[in-house]
Parts: structure tokens; sequence; C-alpha cells
DNA sequence: CGCGCATTTGACACAGCTCAAGTTAGGTGG
DNA sequence: CCACCTAACTTGAGCTGTGTCAAATGCGCG
């Protein structure tokens, strides 16, 4: 259970990819964790495959089954923001009104569960405790989301750094918290903590150096001292 | 009707302030504006009072009836955040779990109306439409909270300030959309924006000797060059 | 084994913050 | 009604964290 997203995380080349290979990911995915375990379909995306674009209609809901997806909207001068790092079990793409406000792409092959919007929401309809659920689901982003303010508005690079680690350590699986495997580059990160490249790199070589990070391989990292973490993250600026 | 919040941002001193000068504005607020017109207390607030405190019990529900109310997160170090400027007819405090995630002010003399959670939420047991109302004021919510994630995370302070001001403008009633009433204080359109009081005041004079904005008496800003405005706000930083 | 892209590192610039000193205005008391 | 008084706001000068630009390094992929 511990080891599916690791399983299509795995280097596979785009070219041998196959979709078999993460599919066998979803029988051992943890039991309810699918919205609907009878409806939706499951679909395999390729790393950096579009899963839907930003101003598509907003005709299905998303749940991540295995690997993991990133929510970015585009400006027109490039500028880059990433709202979200969805990992396995995590829903996306319901709180639209009518279009989607972001494009969701898979960080890395991954396998996502499609619900047909129209059905979900005539479920709904019909099914209090569901429709209760949405709007929870829905409250429960509104609530990250007011973290993130929280952390774009007033806190600095190594407190976002910091903030950024721990929050990835205890989205990980369960098994070995202490050790952070992360599937985006230092640009999805640097547009999701509202800051450069060049910061977030420079910020994390400080962290390894003064032995509160390790970090093997760039995409790996460990928490070595996760008192001092949680000690930046807390405190906002000044 | 486009005088009620005049009516109550005029300048009573707190001890002479009289709830039944802001009641008669119950009778003026537009059709429609409440949630549920039988249900529910109207209360007065004064200026700075405390509606409801950060990690109170959410036991109820508001609206703004008249005036206008501010929501804020404190840290422990004294730093602030203002999540938002709520105007008469805005909701709030519904989209908490719990308990309220921020603290809820009046930015001046107001009136809100209160509805208990449990009976709104029994109502909305029974009755889908109102589900589904809910569950859409929340999504509205959380597209408001990707908007200024974008302006935290993206703009620079002038683009901020562009973008505060013309979003002032557009939920001024529908009279008088050139000139703002700014019921808050540069504290908290600082730390609305993620600046510094200094920041905003700077800004703000840049803009008026350069002839895009007026502002006669601080709290008073005239919009002289929409286009200017607009140009700045769409445009994030580089 | 070598190429190309992501990442790291370095040097420098500048937007916005800090600290501090004026200025204005709203409220109070004479 | 006017003058004071205090708090809010504005303005100024200098500093610092983060962005920018550029070069070096390393890693993954062919």
């Amino acid at each position: 259970m511990s080891g599916h997203a690791q399983t299509i995380a795995a280097p596979l080349s785009a070219d041998r990819w196959q979709p078999q290979l993460v599919l066998h990911t979803l029988a051992s995915s943890p039991a309810g964790l699918d919205l609907f375990e009878e409806i939706g379909t499951v679909l395999p995306v390729r790393r950096d495959q579009e899963i839907y674009g930003q101003d598509d209609p907003a005709d299905y809901y998303y749940q991540v089954i295995g690997g993991s997806v990133r929510t970015v909207k585009l400006m027109a001068d490039g500028r880059r923001q990433v709202s979200e790092f969805l990992m396995p079990g995590d829903l996306f793409g319901f709180d639209e009104l009518d279009r989607h406000d972001f494009a969701a792409e898979a960080l890395e092959n991954a396998l996502v569960k499609r619900y047909s919007r129209r059905v979900v929401e005539a479920l709904a309809q019909r099914s209090m405790p569901l429709a209760q659920k949405l709007r929870h689901l829905t409250i429960a982003k509104l609530r990250r989301a007011h973290e993130r303010l929280l952390l774009l508005g007033c806190m600095t690079a190594s407190e976002r750094i910091a903030t950024f680690l721990l929050q990835m350590s205890d989205r990980a699986p369960a098994s070995a918290k202490a050790w952070i495997a992360l599937a985006m580059s230092r640009r999805d990160i640097a547009d999701y903590l509202g800051l450069t490249i060049e910061t977030v790199s420079r910020t994390l070589s400080v962290l390894r150096v003064d032995g509160t990070i390790g970090m093997l391989k760039k995409t790996r990292i460990e928490i070595r001292d996760r008192a001092a973490l949680e000690c930046l993250a807390s405190e906002p600026r000044h």
C-alpha cells in the first residue's frame, strides 16, 4: 500500500510507459478512497500531460488514484501559479462553477478517476449525504486556500520552504514521513510558493548545509531536524 | 437605496450611535438580499467591535445588512492578515467546519443578520435548493480566494493597489462607481494586500500625483483614469 | 559516452521593508 | 466655535531580502 505511488513515480520513459503497469495499483489503493466505487472511469495520464485545460468546461470531476497532479493557472505574460499539488485520494476539478479556473496536469505518470459532473450532481441532488460531502470538500479546499494566503501574505522564503516541506511530509504515505519524494520540479515549487527557482534552490541549499534536511538526487529529501523546520514554519516574518 | 451605507458610515461618535438610526436601513435594503427573510436576528455592531472571534465555535452564520465588515487572522507574533472585506448582502462565517478560522469585526458601525447554524443546516438538510445555494456560495468564496492567491503570489505593490481599487469600485453600490468610500484603514488595506502601511500610502500617492486617482479626506477616492488602473491590474509583475 | 536540460551558485540590482520624522485630520475639551 | 491633542497617515532615507541575469555544475536520457 505504501509502495504504489513509488511504482508510478519510478523513472519509466514516456515511450515505454504502459498503462497496465500502474493499473494494478488501483486494486491496492486504500479501501474507501474512491468517491463512488461503482461509477467513474480510470484514466492513465503521462507525466506533464494535461488532464483538463484552463477555461475548459467543467464537465468532469476527478480524483487522483495513483501518482500526483498539479493545478496551474497561466497568465497572459507567461507568469504561472501552481494552485495545488494533489496526491492519491485527493479530489479536484469539482469546485468550479462552469469552467475550470485552472488547468490540471500530471506531475508524473499517474492514474486519475473521472466522474461525469452531470451524473455526480444528479446523485447529489438525490442524496443529501453526498451533497454534504461535496460541500465539506469545498470547505476543506477553502481552508487550504486560506493557509496559502497566509503563507503568501506573511511568510519569508525560508518560512515558506519549511512550511512546504512539512506539508509534503505530512501528506506522504504513512510510512517513512522523514523521506519526501518530490515529484514536482523546482519551478513547480517556486510557482506554488510565490518565489523564483533560484530562491527555492538557495533556500534548500542553506537548509542542507546547516543539517536541517538531507538531499540526495534533488527529488528525495530527508527531514533530519523536524523541530527546526517547525520552528521556521510557525513564525511569520519579522 | 444608494445612501444607506453612507448613513451608517456617517461619523457618529461611538457614544451617540443609536441602533434605530441604522435600523431603518433594513427596510430599504434591496429585496431578496436576505438569505431567509423570516429567520435570523439583526444585530447592530459598533466600529471595530468583534462579531465573532478567531477559534470561536461556529454556531452562527452571518450576513451584512448595512455598513461593512472585515475578517482577520492574528498570528502569535502580532502579524495580521485581513481575509475579506464584506459589504451589504455578503454572507460570512458560513464556510467553516467547526470553529471560525478568522475573527470578524465591523469596519464601521454596521448591521449584521445572524442565523443559527443549527437551524440553517437543518433547513438545508431538507431543502436541496438551499443546500445547493450554500455550496455555490462556498465555491464563490473559493474562487475569490484564488484571485487573491494570484494577487499575493504574482503581483507588485502597484498592481495590488490597482486591483484593490477596481475591486472596491465594482462592489460599491451601483451608483457613483467612480467614487470609492474606503471604510477600512491603511493598515487593513496593507494587511489585506500583503504590504506595509507605508507602501500602501506611497503607492496611492504616486497614483494621485500622476492623476490616475483623486483623493480627498483619505477615505474618499475618485477613479479618474480607470483604464490606467485596469492596465496595471491586468498584468502580473515583470 | 556525450548531449541537453534542470538545478545550483554567484554577482548585482531594486522593490518593498524598516525606522524615523513630519503632516493631517478627527475627536475632545475649553 | 475654536484650539488642542492624539492617532492615523504621509513622506523621507537607508537597508535587506528576493529577483534578475549569467555562468557553472550535475543529472538523466538517448
